[in-house]
DNA sequence: ATTCCTACCGACTGCTGTCT
DNA sequence: AGACAGCAGTCGGTAGGAAT
C-alpha cells in the first residue's frame, strides 16, 4: 500500500499530551470515515494500520522502536466484547517479537519489551460480530503505564520466560507458563522458527503478549473505569520482596494439613455453605467478604483457575 | 527471503445455567 | 444431585503488509 499522506512523522506528535489529544478526537467516528487509503478492505491487522496511517499519518513500519519514539509511546488498538458479565477483551494484546539470541542476557529494565511497551496508547473499540469493520469506532483512548502491583507480576513473568530461554528450552515455551505477560506464537505457519542461544533445537517464533484475562482487567479498571476489582495483594511492596506464588504459599502454609472442621474453628467461620472452601481460603488470604476462588478472582485476572481446595474432610 | 509489524481465527476445555 | 447443552475463556496458530 503506497503512502498517500503528508509525512508528519517526527514533527507533530512528539509529546504524550499531543498524542493523547489527537487519539481522543477519533472517538465515535466510524472507521470507514477514517480510512483514506482503502486499508480497511484488506485482511488482518487492518484496523490498527488504518489508525496509524490515516489518523496519525505515519507509515506503518516494522521497527522495534515505539511508534512515537520521541514521546516513548507505543500505539495499540485493541477490541473488546460486551457480554453478560460486562466488558471483556476479545484478544490478547501482542507486543514485540522475542529475539531469543539477544534478550536472554538483559534485565527486565533493559529488555526489548520494556523499551517498546512501558507506555502504551490504548485505543479500544467494540468488536461487533455481525457488522463490517467500517462500522466499528474507537470509543476510549488512554495512556497506560503498568501500575506497580501489576509490574511486579509482569517482571516475574518476564523472568519465567527468560529462565526457559537460558535453560535451552525456548522450544518448550507456552502461554500457560505465566500470568499476565506471555510468549505467544507468531509467524506465517508452524515452520516459523528461529535460533535459541543454549540449544541446537529451533524454537517457534514468539512475541510478548498481554493475556486477554489481564487485558480484561485493564479495560475495566483503567479504560472504562469500572468498580475496583477484588484484590489479594494490597500493596505493591510485598511483591517486590516475594513472588506472587511465594506470597500465596506463605499465607496458606500455616493451615497445611488441617481439616475443614479445624479450619472453621481456627478461622472463626460458622458456615456449611457450598462455597465453604472459598470462604476459608478468603480468610486465609485475609481478604474481606465472599471472594470466590473461581469466578471473581478469575474475572479480576488475579488467580489462575487451577487453584482449588480439596473438599473432603 | 527474512523479519517485524498490524490483529485475527478457530479448536478445545471446562464452567454454568437449566432441566429432570 | 446428575446430565447436558451452550457458551465464555484460553491458547496455538494464521493472514496480510512493509522494510531490508
Amino acid at each position: 500500500m503506497k503512502k498517500e499522506l503528508e509525512a508528519v512523522e517526527g514533527t507533530q506528535y512528539v509529546t504524550k499530551e499531543s498524542i493523547l489529544r489527537r487519539a481522543r478526537e477519533i472517538k465515535g467516528i466510524p472507521l470507514r470515515n477514517v480510512d483514506k487509503t482503502g486499508r480497511l478492505a484488506t485482511g488482518k491487522g487492518a484496523i490498527g494500520t488504518v489508525i496509524e496511517e490515516s489518523w496519525f499519518g505515519y507509515t506503518p513500519n516494522s521497527e522495534s522502536e515505539p511508534d512515537f519514539p520521541e514521546a516513548g509511546v507505543e500505539l495499540k488498538v485493541t477490541p473488546y466484547l460486551r457480554g453478560k458479565n460486562g466488558i471483556r477483551a476479545k484478544e490478547r494484546l501482542v507486543c514485540n517479537i522475542i529475539n531469543y539470541m539477544e534478550e536472554y542476557d538483559k534485565t527486565f529494565q533493559t529488555s526489548a519489551f520494556w523499551h517498546k511497551c512501558n507506555t502504551m496508547l490504548l485505543m479500544s473499540y467494540e468488536h461487533l460480530a455481525d457488522k463490517p469493520k467500517g462500522d466499528f469506532r474507537i470509543d476510549e483512548a488512554v495512556l497506560f503505564s503498568f501500575p506497580d502491583e501489576d509490574l511486579a507480576i509482569i517482571e516475574h513473568d518476564w523472568e519465567t520466560i527468560m529462565e526457559k530461554v537460558r535453560a535451552g528450552r525456548a522450544h518448550e515455551l507456552s502461554e500457560g507458563d505465566t500470568l499476565y505477560l506471555a510468549a505467544c506464537t507468531k509467524g506465517a505457519n508452524a515452520s516459523s522458527v528461529r535460533q535459541q542461544p543454549f540449544s541446537e533445537l529451533p524454537a517457534k517464533q514468539r512475541a510478548y503478549s498481554l493475556k486477554s484475562s489481564y487485558m480484561t482487567q485493564i479495560l475495566n479498571k483503567y479504560i472504562f473505569g469500572n468498580a475496583e476489582s477484588p484484590r489479594i495483594i494490597k500493596s505493591a511492596d510485598v511483591l517486590h520482596a516475594k513472588t506472587f506464588e511465594e506470597y500465596i504459599i506463605d499465607k496458606v502454609k500455616p493451615y497445611y494439613g488441617m481439616t475443614q472442621n479445624e479450619l472453621k474453628l481456627r478461622l472463626g467461620v460458622d458456615s456449611n455453605a457450598k462455597s465453604l472452601n472459598e470462604i476459608l481460603l478468603a480468610r486465609m488470604l485475609d481478604v474481606k467478604g465472599r471472594i470466590a476462588c473461581t469466578e471473581e478472582f478469575q474475572k479480576a485476572g488475579i488467580i489462575p483457575k487451577t487453584i482449588r481446595v480439596q473438599s473432603n474432610g
